[in-house]
DNA sequence: GCCACTAAAATTGTTTACAAATTGTGTTGC
DNA sequence: GCAACACAATTTGTAAACAATTTTAGTGGC
């Protein structure tokens, strides 16, 4: 498994979702397969299953003879989102607190640490990266597989929706919130991490603002890394 | 929009979700392409295509140069498929009862009446059908369309469970179940629903049974109707 | 100047042919 | 008789050519 290359597929998948959800990457651009194959320098074929993925993950439109483009999530879509995230997040913290054998918290506290530092750097992207590998690592602890996956969905259609619609000071708190979650996990107070959970969510969707103009769309070119 | 065919590759997919969901079509089953282009005389790129979009459900499980198979569920996927249900179906009775507008339960409750009428005349198959049905409607009644799609896939995972490591005494029970969540609903009493769908959930847990031998993988024939 | 129509270019969709890998079978050697 | 090897057949994976659709550009008329 040395010069084990990674699938091509997966490196646009990989790719285009990573700019979306640093927020490069808006809703609204078109993704040609055609620019994607020459970006990407590889067959037409891995673009359009890369593309096929993302539909799949509500993350990119198809439209018929038309092409493949980044969603544009409508206002009950933002709803529904952050509905689901706290049906499924609650599980999970409620999970968390359950299992005999104490779960290992240091990768969540080297997450939050990660975060704080991103924040005061004024690195935006990586506060962004960070914040939402925090609910994935505590997914992954909860234990539930399902759960776990329906959130990589949904963490991502977040931060498309963010993108969109949220405000420039998105996210300042968010290492305080997720603090207080882990806090009430050590302690094993599920109902209190539930809470807390509740509270963090919440304060994400405040930050949400339909009234005004949506962003404009931009072009495929931030891609490149 | 007279002589409007459906796409071949949808008639795959629900040809196949149907047989699953009907415990017609067993896990490990091989789902060859070769076979399937000829059984639904069509292109194998459409089977492809088909194969693909049962594999995002989690239903079909696809072998790198082996094919596709029917998906085994583990243990762990059952307890981890019927917690994600139990999440998202008790955040779909509290959205119910708390429209303003009541919701129409017509559907719902032609739905146990046929699935009623189902069981009193043997109808295994279509009692099954119906059964899944009536969580699909509540989903939809729900209006929140991430839970909806959710347990779209859930329930089809639920099928397949039941199919490899259920009692033969399925769902006889589960019409009073469904009447029961329907008359707590009707009475807008959200808590009382909860309990009802949390008992009926668990009711259907309860007939898994993991420490008999796996029902034995059947042939890719049962499929034609 | 603006709208309608037409033709060309670009893009998506589908089919076909080809390559790679796996499975099954038959043979040989022990 | 059994195991290991080699070859053939089947099956999946990939790429390239072809067809259909949409978009864009250009032209003419009012």
């Amino acid at each position: 498994m040395a010069g084990m290359t990674t699938a091509p597929e997966q490196i646009i998948v990989d790719s285009i979702l990573d700019a979306i959800a640093n927020h490069k990457l808006r809703a609204g651009t078109k993704l040609g397969e055609h620019s994607l194959s020459e970006i990407f320098s590889c067959n037409r074929t891995q673009v359009r299953r890369a593309l096929a993925t993302l539909t799949g993950y509500q993350v990119v439109e198809h439209i018929p003879n038309r092409g493949a483009f980044v969603t544009t999530p409508s206002e009950r879509d933002a709803r529904d989102v952050f509905q689901a995230r706290q049906a499924i997040e609650l599980t999970i913290c409620g999970n968390v607190v359950q299992f005999e054998t104490l779960p290992d918290f240091p990768p969540l506290h080297e997450n939050i640490g990660a975060e704080s530092r991103a924040i005061a750097a004024g690195n935006r992207a990586e506060t962004i990266r960070l914040s939402r590998k925090f609910h994935l690592i505590l997914a992954e602890l909860g234990g539930n597989s399902v759960l776990e996956r329906y959130l990589e969905e949904l963490t991502m259609r977040s931060s498309l929706i963010l993108g969109l619609y949220g405000g420039d000071t998105e996210s300042q708190c968010a290492s305080d919130d997720h603090c207080r979650i882990v806090a009430a996990l050590e302690a094993r107070d599920g109902a209190a991490a539930q809470a807390e959970m509740r509270a963090h969510l919440q304060h994400i969707e405040a930050e949400v603002d339909f009234t005004g103009a949506r962003k404009p769309t931009g072009a495929l070119s931030s891609l490149l890394l």
